[in-house]
RNA sequence: UCCUCGAUAGCUCAAUGGUAGAGCACGCGGCUGUUAACCGCGGGGUUGUAGGUUCGAGCCCUACUCGGGGAG
């Protein structure tokens, strides 16, 4: 159940109460892919930096160990050992970042696992099939993400297999969802609007998949090609036509600037990569911009990443320490910058929240972007 | 003392007598529902020294210097 708990313009605040747990929103989820943040970072971190929800992926849980194999193990909040709130990518986007190894026919996609090269077959019931056996909070539709640059004809006939698509999806996931040995039997479905960049395309798909009742409607292929005009253009024009009492999911984005866009335009939930893998990469969030701890000129540099910063790596660690680390690739460099841009995310969204809640967030949001000029 | 192998980028090494390259290191950039601790770009050289042969030498010849291995 979602209640939006106040609103300034579009953007919004709520609380969204699932089986394990309420998300209060706007959140960011933070990104373990494989049942695992990148990084070396536990379940056990993620408390200590209040990450509210964690993502992980349909198609690489089937892959590796096999969804089964997680059933067996009690789902996927016993396997890992965490308790809050889990949302389930559908399998969809593989079926666009693994362009190469598949094949999209009306029943599903052929896949070609990335591990092995063995052949998969997924389509809905068998995505829905999955997350019912991972038992993740939130499972995600399995849709197709066409490129930004794909024509009109083909996002269009794509966009409407992917409704069908949905309705196998809930056909599915209810049918799921009533058996005994279902873990979680209380598993929400979120739909996904696609169109790419086409604003009629888009606003269509979203009045029909808005009469299908779903738990929660996602934007999904954005951020993949397109300008940040275009993306934000399409946010502005497709939200209004969703359920207002849903929350609303931009699936993949984004940069904090993104984040902080999208709030403004209406979106509830966040979920991306960069923390994480910018981490690893030595890329660090702050309130001043990003900073490449590589960079030779933070050698000899004192200061934490961030002064002021209540994260593991800038309560203790300094700059030169944590750039020596990763130069020696040592484990723990990589780890606390992954721990740093997920706390700064994370409390980035806080800040959001309770500039919603005194009806301040466009003045944080314009001070937020004036600090990260360099971002 | 003799024999032998070697000496090329910061390091480890390539290069039928015909425009000296790679990996690593160093410097920088990119990454948006993770095939990504990844990918890309860049700066770097009197080829140990001195001669010789040749149209042309990192490569062939001579001497020397330094280093590895062996013999005595």
């Amino acid at each position: 159940m979602f209640q939006v708990l106040g609103q300034e313009g579009r953007a919004r605040r709520g609380e969204f109460h699932t089986v394990h747990g309420v998300i209060h929103t706007p959140v960011f989820m933070n990104v373990g892919t494989a049942a695992a943040i990148k990084g070396a970072v536990s379940t056990e971190d993620l408390e200590g930096i209040r990450t509210q929800v964690e993502l992980s992926n349909t198609y690489h849980l089937h892959v590796r160990p096999g969804d089964k194999v997680i059933k067996q193990l009690g789902g996927l909040h016993r396997f890992m050992s965490w308790d809050r709130p889990i949302l389930t990518d559908s399998g969809g986007f593989q079926v666009f970042s693994l362009a190469g190894l598949r094949k999209i026919k009306e029943e599903g996609v052929y896949f070609n696992s990335h591990i092995d090269g063995r052949k998969i077959f997924m389509g809905p019931e068998e995505s829905m099939q999955i997350q019912s056996n991972l038992a993740s909070t939130i499972a995600m539709a399995f849709d197709e993400c066409p490129s930004a640059r794909a024509d009109r004809t083909y996002v269009k006939n794509s966009v409407e297999r992917t409704t069908r698509w949905l309705a196998r999806c809930k056909k599915e996931m209810q049918r799921l969802n009533g058996m005994a040995d279902t873990i979680n039997q209380s598993q929400l479905l979120f739909a996904i609007n696609q169109g790419a960049v086409y604003p009629d395309i888009r606003i269509e798909h979203a009045k029909v998949i808005s009469e299908m009742d779903l738990d929660g409607y996602a934007v999904g292929g954005l951020a993949v090609g397109e300008t940040h005009e275009e993306m934000y253009h399409i946010l502005e024009e497709t939200i209004p036509f969703l359920p207002k009492d849903k929350p609303v999911y931009l699936m993949g984005v984004g940069t904090p600037a993104n984040i902080l866009e999208g709030v403004e335009r209406g979106v509830d939930f966040f979920d991306c990569v960069y923390p994480t893998r910018n981490g690893r990469h030595g890329h660090l969030y702050t309130n001043q911009g990003k900073i490449n701890l590589f960079n030779a000129k933070y050698e000899t540099d004192p200061r934490p990443i961030e002064e002021g910063c209540g994260c593991p790596a800038c309560r203790r660690y300094s700059r030169a320490y944590i750039r020596h680390l990763l130069k020696a690739k040592e484990m723990l460099g990589m780890r606390l910058c992954v721990l740093h841009n997920l706390y700064f995310y994370n409390t980035m969204m806080e800040e959001i929240r309770d500039a919603l809640a005194r009806g301040e967030f466009a003045a944080y949001k314009r001070r937020k972007l004036e600090g990260m000029l360099h971002e």
